[in-house]
DNA sequence: GCCCGACTGTTGAATTTTCAGCAGGGTTGA
DNA sequence: TCAACCCTGCTGAAAATTCAACAGTCGGGC
């Protein structure tokens, strides 16, 4: 029997171990499900030239962070990691981190911050898609 | 009557602006609530020097993200700004970046993955501890 | 009282990250 | 068809980050 011990310290860090422009390039691929240049540049703080943008990209998928089709004459990149197999990388991280490893602390946290009032309804709601999620993975 | 707007990208970005190193040592700070500098050292992924976690503390006070106490005769650093203040930003931009916004799809997610069942006991400690927590801050 | 060890403060260098400019190729519209 | 434009690939430099070495200080044990 073969048993893998995750590192206390490592994590399978791909994750902190991006730059600060990687970082926030990977976050905006993220939320856009894929972007141009034109538009990661847009979305950046302090934006850069597109040069800089482009270089980052390179970067990027040297490390196989990212991947891209074509779309006519321009390059859409997205996540070479789907968003939904990567949200659970980053909710571990934050829980671990923030909360103490407390996921019940992370959701109370979540629904006070929301204003979510947690009716009997939303309770309903929640259970279903618990229920379904789980199902549609099987 | 003034009106101060957040510009959509910038999210005050204290968080995304940091460095690699700096993000990992604030990380390391949260976790611990408060560290010397060789624990710091200890929990970094490929530990640095002693001197180079050092550089990176100094600038961290520098920006007045951290701060120190004594203790004995060394110090030991924390955030400047409390893990539970910090939590809201963290937990907003994961929602933000990875959840479309949808602050149900990311409990959802949290509860799945921690194998929560959401019993009936569990809904009601739920709503306990948000009643508590919505409480205590009037 | 004195030495030893551990820690901090600072300086400057190596490495990495970030960036801009230029050349080449393809697409679009007249 | 052809020209103008937009986009990519690449190279090398600027800037920022990361790092190591050294000097000084403080506390603890003998």
């Amino acid at each position: 029997m073969t048993v893998t011990l995750m590192a206390n310290k490592s994590e399978s860090d791909a994750a902190t171990s991006l730059s600060r422009r990687e970082r926030q390039v990977m976050d905006i691929l993220h939320r856009r499900t894929g972007a141009t240049v034109a538009e990661i540049m847009a979305d950046l703080p302090d934006p850069p030239t597109y040069s800089a943008v482009r270089s980052v990209l390179r970067i990027l998928s040297e490390k196989a962070l990212i991947k891209h089709r074509e779309d006519g004459p321009r390059y859409i990149y997205y996540p070479a990691e789907p968003t939904e197999s990567a949200r659970e990388d980053v909710l571990a991280h934050v829980v671990r981190t923030y909360f103490g490893d407390s996921t019940e602390q992370a959701v109370t946290a979540l629904l006070r911050m929301s204003d979510v009032d947690l009716s009997e309804a939303d309770v309903k709601r929640l259970r279903n898609s618990i229920r379904r999620a789980r199902q549609s993975e099987k």
